[in-house]
This record gives structure tokens, sequence and C-alpha cells, in this order.
DNA sequence: AATGAATGAGCCTTCATTCAT
DNA sequence: GATGAATGAAGGCTCATTCAT
């Protein structure tokens, strides 16, 4: 079931190789930027296919956008590898590592990165579902996670701007790519070296929380 | 004298207005889904203007992007309000706060904000002007700011990674905008709210950077 | 079979009457001054017909080109009725009456003429092509039949100076058609003209081609 | 007078520099494909001044027209060399002669061949007063020559048909050069060069005539 | 007499979409 | 289900020409 999005096999359907191709596409060109034809050539099928399956180029990159977000976000779930007895510390650090990877994954077929930052950019309607189902929940998850840090009389506002905090430090890497790939060329995003900007980060955003945790207390 | 470069008076020659005109529309709507019509429409001015004073469409972007970020550079310099006793923490504090400022103003003819974000995510020819004169300076500065914290003997690595945790924390509330008005949408953007964001992004950069000088100097 | 090329009757497909119109209006107003629309209103077709059968409009004059240049080599074969044990002399007037009609042919649908004459005064990247398939051939064989005049001691220069003479007699009433239209307004050029003219250029020819030849053995 | 044409000396009128700009324009790619641009910029005057000083592209091209013959006959009449007690045969060789000088001269400036040769495959109105006060005179003066060899019993289509052979053989070498400079890559056209094929074309000619002359007779 | 700015028409091309099989 | 052909709406750009000085 799972598989058959991913690999296409031999059995692969015109929807399921316009999916993939449509996905690479938009990623690397943008909507706009990317033509129907260019989706079809590289899935090998008709021109027509795209209305007929997609009704129109919108409503492919729309699906696109689930697809992919779908697919990564079961690769690297927000609570990789924490249980249930697991320290806020644990915790913190496994949400800054999961978000890092599913970020900026480099491997093949990966393109949720890329995606997102233009849908972010660029929102089209399409963002309106990613927020509700994704995103939203995803906040939730890191604010509960700052309120063990922040203690339960923490106001919205601080829990909000700790947890900007943290993601933007993040998403800085990806957004700002093509400005960091000029000032410093040799950063390179393997597994290891997102581990290492995690940790950093982690560390940076720990010792943040914990001064404001100690200033919302006094 | 410089007045007239921003508002050109009963004069306006027909350039400065596609340079105004042009600099909304393509804020808006990014650079592919622009069209020439639409700026030379609202410009009130004859479709072979954009030829005859920018030669191309490409070009007339470049010299938007140039345009709208000497403005904004002018309005809000990073040093804003530093004086040469200034301790660390007050160079910090300024650069926080002028970068929310020229990222996020929302003074009329301000869009400088969405242009850059859109050139980030979807880098044209024009983005390698821009970090040689603009942003390769800007990061400098603020390198040179981390290093009264972090000591001379701070990594390279080290100094980068901190400024990006700084620089990140403001640009995600420009890059993620749109999922942020779904998620917090009471949020607003005006002067005294600007100053409260840069409060909470220094805080908690004072103590990122000082928990991990601690650690660079053990 | 070779009929349907020409011929599509009712069922003729778009790229055939787009290669019919543009050969028409190709032949009278030059490649520069044709437009697109002018062709594909006159094919009644749409104006994307040209972009997806020929690529672009250089693309569907090289093939115009072809077209016109085939049909009239089908129509006047260069060594119209020789046979096998014909006589130089006959091999040489049937080359220059079937020049004749094949460049002066004012039957309908014979562009050839005029589409020829404009590719020499300004030549495409089209001529290239049309020098090594047919132009070339079609001197070797003149060549050939100067040879059994000049014998085959006869240099290269006078060989290419006497089908220059020939070549150039014909030519003359096809390149300076509008000077002699104003000179002589009598001037016709129906099959019976023609075969007078064939005759003059023949006769003349013949009697300079001999001079030279006894020339070269002297 | 005639030096102010030619030379453009220090008092040198915009008109003048116009004219000569555009010749060599025209000549070179012409009339449609060339733009008003390249002309005034070659010319190193303002855009406005082809219309200032001409009306229109279309009249400045027929002043153009005018211009360059009149150039090339002055310096190249077809009576080149010829006096009064000259033969038949004198005049001829040298009516041919300065008629290749002529058509295709190379020294700097002499753009007359390729600006006829296009004007006779694309004509303009232009070509009217062409035909009318240098063409025509020129043909009558071949014809008078011709008489001399045919007699004066010789009928008109026979005269017109030699002035043809004789004329057709000189053009096809402007009006053909493209090709021929694909076909035979070593042909140039230097003063020596021309006489030679002069002299190739006034014996073949010669025998011609003289052919057709006692065919006549007979 | 001459200039730089400005204009409007028009051209080639591209693209998403639909039609007919 | 699937395909190749065909369509109409723009889009960027060029060009000859005119305007205001």
């Amino acid at each position: 079931m799972v598989e058959n999005v991913i690999d296409a096999g031999t059995t692969e359907r015109t929807r399921q190789k316009l999916l993939v191709a449509a996905t690479e596409v938009f990623a690397k060109q943008g909507f706009k930027s990317s033509t129907i034809r260019q989706i079809v050539t590289k899935a090998r099928v008709n021109v027509a296919a795209v209305n007929y399956h997609f009704r129109d180029k919108a409503t492919l990159y729309s699906e696109v956008l689930k697809f992919a977000l779908g697919s990564i976000l079961k690769k690297y779930p927000p609570d990789m590898g924490v249980t249930p007895g697991s320290t806020p510390e644990q915790k913190l650090e496994a949400f800054i590592l999961s978000f890092f990877l599913r970020v900026l994954d480099q491997s093949s077929g990966a393109w949720h990165g890329p995606l997102m930052a233009r849908e972010m950019a660029d929102p089209t309607s399409a963002l309106d579902d990613l927020v509700d189902h994704v995103l939203r929940p995803l906040g939730d998850y890191l604010n509960s996670i700052l309120r063990e840090f922040l203690g339960s009389t923490a106001t919205a506002p601080l829990l909000n701007a700790c947890a900007a905090s943290v993601v933007g430090q993040i998403l800085f890497y990806r957004h700002c790519q093509p400005v960091i790939a000029k000032l410093n060329p040799t950063l390179t995003y393997r597994r290891e070296d997102l581990e290492r900007l995690a940790r950093h980060v982690y560390e940076f955003s720990l010792a943040g929380i914990r001064a404001l945790a100690a200033g919302a207390r006094r």
C-alpha cells in the first residue's frame, strides 16, 4: 500500500507516475515555472493525462503537496525515538533533530523541503489544509514540550515566541539555502552535518528557554 | 535630494513610475507571475517603456531589488542608534531590532520583505549581486558583534551557527508569515509589536550565545 | 500515394495545410516579412499549430523549401526525356529546358522559383542543406555533360565558367523578372515561350562551349 | 559637389552620415531586417533623425538606392575606355568588364551590388525610377552594340534574348553568390579575377552571338 | 536642426486545456 | 483509460514613429 506510493514497480499507474514526476518538477522550479509538458515528459505519459487524472495543474500541485508531506512525516515522525519516560530535554532534542532531517533531507525523492519553502513564500489554497492537518498539530506538540520548561503559568505569547525561536533557527537553513550556499560554500547537509547543526540549535535554544523560564517565574 | 528618488512629485519620470509599480507587483506576485502589462498599467505608462528604460523584465526586476533594498537600508541601518562606546549587548539588540524593522516594516511602499523572501525561495541571477554587496557585509557585521561575546578564539563554524540562530529567529516571521497568520491570527506587526519580538529574540539569543561562549572557553 | 502529399483532399491535415499556405506566403513576401498569422489565417488553422507541427517559423520555412524543391524536381527532372544513348547535345538541351521549366513554371502552386530566388538574395541557414542535397548534385550533372563537349582535359575553372554561363542565362529570367517585366512587358512564360527561350539559350551556349572547347584543345 | 557625396569631410551633415550608414546596413541585411536603430547607431546620430531628414524608413531606402547607383555608375561607366572608333568587339568587351566591376566591386563602400540584387528579388516602388533612369538606357546601349553584330534586320526578340544571355552570365555571380561561395569556396573577386571572368563571358558570348547572327542572316 | 523620451501596434512563442479518436 | 492533435489566450519583446523640448 504505502510501498506503491514510493516504489513505482511494474504496475505503476499513470496517476502515480505523474505524482512522482510532478513532485520533483514542482520542487525544483515552483508551480508557475513548471510546465505540464515537463511533467508528462518526465513521467512518460500523455499530455492530456494531467487533465484527465487531476482536472488541472493546480489540483495536481495540491495533491503533490499532500503526497510529499505524508511521505516525509512517515519517514521522520516528530517524536522520533522518544519514549513515555523521556525528559523534556530529550523530547526537545528529538524534535529539533527530526525537524532538521525532515526539512533538509537530501536523499533522492525527498522534495518536501523545497516544496514547503516555496509554499511559504507564495502560498496557494493548498496551504490551508496543510496548516490544519500537519502544521498546527506539530506546533501544539512543540508547545507541549516547551510548557514543561516554562511551567503551566507561561503565557501564550511567550510559548509562541519560544516555539518560533526554535523552529526559526532550523528553517533558516532551508529558506535561506541559496544565500547560505554562497556565503558558506563548504556547508553540506549529510546526516552527520544535520546532527551537528541540531546539537547547536538544541544547546542554543535550551539556554534561551531556561533564561526566559527563569524570567517568567520571577 | 534623496526624497526625489522616492517621491518624484508631479514631474515623476516614467522610469521612476515603473520602478515603484514594479516593486509592488513583483513583491505581491513574484517575478514569474508578474507581467509587464500589469506593471505598465499600474504605472500608467506604455508597454515599451520597460524595454526602453530597463531593457527587459529581468533587468527591471534586478533594479527593483536594488532599489527596495537601498531604501530600506537607509531607513533602518543595521547599527541603528549605536555609538562608538556601545556595549556588545547594545549592538546586538540594535542589530536585531533593525533587522526586524527592515524585514517586517508594514509602512506603505515597504516591499523589501516579501521581495527578499521570494528571492530566497526562488533565486534569480540578481541574488549574486545582493549577496556580495549587501548580505555578506551584513553577515560580517553580525559576526564582529558575536566575536565580542565568543572571544577571538571562537571557530568559524560556531560563529556562523550563532549568526544563523539569531537571524533565523527573525526571518521566521517573514518567511512563514502565511502560516503564522493562520496559527496566530492576532499577531500584528506594528512598531511596538516588533520591539517586543526583538526583545524576546535578544534575550533568547543572549542566553544562547553566553551558554555557547562558556562552553567554548571550557 | 505521392498525390496525397500535394492534394490531401477533404481529410487534409493541419500540417499539410500549413505547408501549402506557408509556401505561398513565403514565396510572395519572403521569410522576414511573412508573419505566422498570415500563414495560419490562410491555412485556416490556429496560431499554435505552427509551433506544434514545426516548432517555429524558421523550421517551417526550412520544410517549405524542401517541400517546394522536392515537388518541382519530381515534376521536371534534370534529365527530362534523355535516354542512355542520347548525344551530349540532347542532354544539354534537356537540361536547359527542364531548368527553365523548373525556374519559371507558372502553374498554380509552383512557388519554387520565387522561393529560391529569395533564398539566394538573402540566404538563411536552410541554404546549406539545399546546396548539399540538391544544388551540388545538379551542378555535378551539368559538369558531366559539359565534359563531353570540352574533353577530359578541361580544367575545373573552365568547366565551372561554362556551367555558370549556361545557368546564368536561365536564372536571369527568374532573378531579374521585375525588371524584365518593365522593360519587356509583352514577354510571357507559357510553356511555348519557355521552349523558345530554352532553344535560344541552347544555341547560344552550344556555340560558346564549342568555341571554348576549340580554344582549350589548341 | 560630387566629393561631398563620397568624402564625408569635416562638415558632413547628419543627412549625409545617415545615407552612408544606411547604405551599408541595407546592403548587408535587406530593407526589412535593417532597423532604424542600427542605422542611427552606425551613423552616430539621433533616433529621430531618420524621420526628420527622410520622413520614414522607406524613403531613406529609396534615397540610398539612388545614391549607391549614382556612385557606381560614375565609377564604372558602361562605355569604359571605348573610343568613337572602337570595333563592336571592343565595345562588347568593355561593356562586359565594366558590368562585372560594377556588380561585383569589392572595394569598401561599394554596396551597389548586393543592394540591387535584393531589389530584384524583392522589388519596392524604388525600382520604377531605377528602371527608367538607369536600367533602360543601359539595356538600350547594349542592344546598340548587339545590333552591330546581328545586323539591322535582327528582330527585337533576338536582340533581347542575346542581351539577356550576356547580362545573365554576369549577374549570375552576383545573384547566386551565396551558393557559389559554397560550391566553389576558392573563387575570389579581385580585379584580376573579374577580368578573367569577363574574358570568359566575352568569348562565350561572342561565339554565341556570331552563331545566332549567322542563323538570322540565313 | 537636433535630441532623448515615449508610444502603440504587432510579432513570435509558450502554455494549459480540450477535442476526437 | 489513454492518446496525439488542435485550440485560444496571453506574454515578452521589437520596431517605426512621434512628442516635447
